[in-house]
DNA sequence: TGTACATCAGTGAACGCGCGTTCACTGATGTAC
DNA sequence: TGTACATCAGTGAACGCGCGTTCACTGATGTAC
C-alpha cells in the first residue's frame, strides 16, 4: 500500500503487468480443469473480459502460456512436496519423511488433477516442452532422492548395468550443487529414481481413472504402496 | 473368394459393412498418432475419401468411435501380453513369464504410443468411458495376476487393510470364472495388483517423456524394474 | 513544474481455418411375391 | 424369372459454433527535457 508512494512510476506499471500475467495464468488453470490440455486463449480472454488479441501483450503464443503453466505446476508440486517433507521434525527419520513427501505428491495431484495431467499425462499434441521446464521438473524427485539418501538399513540389493549407472550419475552430478552430500551409491540412486517412478505410477493410475470400479480404499492402497517402496529403499 | 458365391447376398453387405468399420477404426488410429485424443471425424472421413456425414452410418457419434478404439486397444494390448507370456515354454517358471509379459506391455506401448495414451493417459475431456471398456481393460492385469499366483518363494510381507482386501477380493471374484484356480491370499493379491500399477508407472513415465534428458539406457532401466517387481512378488 | 514525445495496453475487425451433427436427397443393393 | 418395394450407403449443403494469430487503431500512462 505505502510502497506505491515510494516506488517509481515505472515499477507500478511493471507490477500491474505482473499481476495481469498472474491472473491470466490463474484463469487458464481453471480452464485446464474443464477442457484438459486443449487450452483456448479465446476462452481465457473471454473470462477476463478482454478481447483475445490482448493476451498477446503478455504471451507471444498459446504454447508460451502452456509452458508458463507447466513450469508453475512443477514448482507448485515441488513446493508442496518440500512442505510435506518439512513437517517431519526428526530429519533423520527417513521413513517418516518418505511417507510425508509421498502423501504430499498425491494430495497435490488430487487437488489439482488437470495440472497434474498437464505435467505427467499424455503429451499435448504439437507441443514441445522447452528446456526451461526441466529444472523445475527435477524439484520433486530431488526431494525424494535426498530422503532416499537417509536409508539406514541395507536397501534391496540391485546391480544396475553400467549404462544406467552412467545416466543416473550424470543426473545426480547435475544436481550436486543443490544436493551437496550425495552419498548415494549407484544401487541406491537407481532404487531412489525407481521409487519415484513407481510413486508416479500409483498417483497416475488413480488420477487417470484406472482404479474406478476396482478399488475404493484408495488412501490405504496408496499408503500400502508407500510402505513397499520405503522397504525397497531400506528406509 | 469362393465364399461370395455360397454366401447369401445379405451377408455380403454385412461383411462389407464390417470391413468399412475396420477401415474407419484403422484410419482413426493413424490420426490418434498425430493429433492425440482430439480425434476429428472430418479428418478421418477426408482420409477415406468420404464426406464426413457418411461416417454416421457406422458410428452414431464421435464418442462411440472413441469407445470402439479404446475397447480394441485394451484387447490388442491384452492379446500382446498373452502372446508374450505364451512364449515361455516352462509354464511354471513365473519369473520368466513375468519378464515376458512385462516386456510385451512395454513393447506394445512403444509401438503404439498414441493408443497407449488413449487407454492410460490423461482422460479425454468430456468423454465418459462406458461400462463396455472395463472387461477388456482387465485382460492385461488378469495375465499378470495369473503369473503372480505362481510365486514360489515367500513374497514381500504385507498386511493389506481390511477395506482394501475387500475391494481386491471383489475384483478377483469377478475374475473367478476366467481365472479358476485363484490361490491368491490377500497379501499376494495386493502385491500383484501393485506390481501391475508400478509396471504401468514405468511404461507411462518413459512414454510420456519424463525420461527425456535423464535416462538413455531404457531397456536396462525397465528390466531392472521388472526384476525388482518380480522380487517383490516372490517370483 | 510543464510540455512534447515515446511506450504500452487494449480494441475490433478480419483471415483462414477447423469442428460435430442434421437433413433431405440420390442411387445402388437386397428382399418378397 | 421378373417385377415392386424396402433397405441402406453415401452425398452435399447447411447450422452454429469454435479456434490462433495479425494488424491498424485509440487512449492512457510514463519519460525526458
Amino acid at each position: 500500500v505505502c510502497d506505491n508512494l515510494v516506488m517509481p512510476a515505472a515499477s507500478i506499471r511493471a507490477r500491474v503487468r505482473a499481476e495481469m500475467i498472474d491472473e491470466i495464468k490463474s484463469v487458464a488453470r481453471r480452464h485446464l480443469a474443464s477442457d484438459g490440455a486443449n487450452l483456448s486463449l479465446r476462452a481465457v480472454a473471454r473470462d477476463m473480459g478482454m478481447v483475445s488479441s490482448a493476451l498477446y501483450r503478455y504471451f507471444p503464443s498459446r504454447d508460451d502460456l502452456l509452458t508458463a503453466l507447466i513450469v508453475d505446476g512443477y514448482n507448485a508440486l515441488g513446493a508442496a512436496v518440500e512442505a510435506g517433507d518439512a513437517t517431519v521434525a526428526d530429519r533423520t527419520d527417513g521413513r517418516a519423511r518418505w511417507y510425508a513427501a509421498g502423501r504430499a505428491i498425491r494430495a497435490w495431484a488430487l487437488a489439482r488433477p488437470a495440472e497434474y495431467a498437464l505435467l505427467f499425462g499424455s503429451p499435448v499434441p504439437g507441443y514441445q516442452a522447452p528446456q526451461d521446464t526441466v529444472l523445475a521438473a527435477r524439484r520433486t524427485p530431488l526431494v525424494l532422492l535426498q530422503i532416499a539418501a537417509l536409508a539406514t538399513r541395507p536397501a534391496h540389493p540391485v546391480s544396475p548395468p553400467a549404462a544406467l549407472t552412467r545416466d543416473l550419475t550424470g543426473v545426480v552430478d547435475a544436481l550436486a550443487e543443490v544436493l551437496p552430500a550425495t552419498d548415494l551409491d549407484p544401487g541406491r540412486m537407481a532404487l531412489g529414481s525407481i521409487a519415484w517412478i513407481h510413486l508416479f505410477g500409483a498417483v497416475s493410475f488413480e488420477l487417470f481413472g484406472q482404479l474406478n470400479n476396482v478399488v475404493e480404499a484408495r488412501d490405504e492402497y496408496f499408503d500400502l504402496q508407500l510402505g513397499l517402496l520405503a522397504d525397497l529403499l531400506g528406509l
